[in-house]
DNA sequence: AAAATGATCCTT
DNA sequence: AGGATCATTTTC
């Protein structure tokens, strides 16, 4: 079953533990590929020096952030590799949740041909290696994640005890924002970026 | 109109 | 430690 509208429009912190554990589908003509999300960091809106929307910054590229949560907000970053966000709380709210890297479940011969390597513990440790592998280009951003071929699945949780939270990576521009532990890992789990 | 800057990854 | 490489933002 796919993750719903109600599920994303929350507290985007609430909603970044909560997507640790689901599973991230995305169908293409190459074939499907799935991986279940173990590390996540959270962009918060106006007040947060780290986010885009920093001080409510809306341009083209950002605008989809300001609209419902639930939806795709894809991005090309050091001109080569992209990242995948999805945007959290409701419209007006400009809050997003990075997703930084998954554990392979289905798929893993397309993920290797994409990649160009057969390391599996390489396909999905890291931001843009995880777009790479799923197939997540620019012709993602603004996608529903509640309709169309890129979704979520509302499979299992992960228990408290089993999150650790830490500051943010490569944010170091952000002021006294460097500290927030908005970043959230499966503990010991052997995918997360490093 | 031009310059600076990355929510990265890979190689040395 | 540095280079690839360019869309987006900031500054003139």
């Amino acid at each position: 079953m796919k993750l719903q509208r109600e599920f994303y429009e929350r507290s985007t912190l609430e909603v970044a533990r909560e997507l640790l554990g689901k599973c991230l589908v995305h169908e293409t003509q190459e074939g499907t590929t799935v991986g279940k999300i173990v590390e996540v960091e959270a962009y918060i809106g106006p007040d947060d020096a780290a986010a885009h929307t920093y001080k409510g910054l809306r341009s083209s590229r950002t605008e989809v952030a300001f609209g419902p949560g639930g939806h795709a907000y894809v991005y090309l970053i050091y001109g080569m590799y992209h990242c995948f966000n999805i945007v959290t709380n409701v419209a007006e709210k400009p809050e997003v949740v990075l997703i930084r890297a998954l554990e392979p479940m289905d798929g893993l011969e397309l993920m290797a041909k994409r990649r160009k390597t057969n390391a599996v513990r390489n396909l999905c440790s890291g931001p843009g290696k995880l777009c790479a592998a799923m197939g997540i280009t620019k012709a993602n951003n603004t996608d529903d994640l509640c309709r169309g071929k890129l979704y979520l699945l509302d499979n299992s949780n992960i228990p408290e005890n089993k999150i650790v939270s830490t500051p943010r990576i490569n944010i170091d521009y952000a002021g006294e924002a460097i500290s927030y532990p908005w970043r959230y890992i499966i503990s010991g789990n052997k995918f997360v970026s490093k």
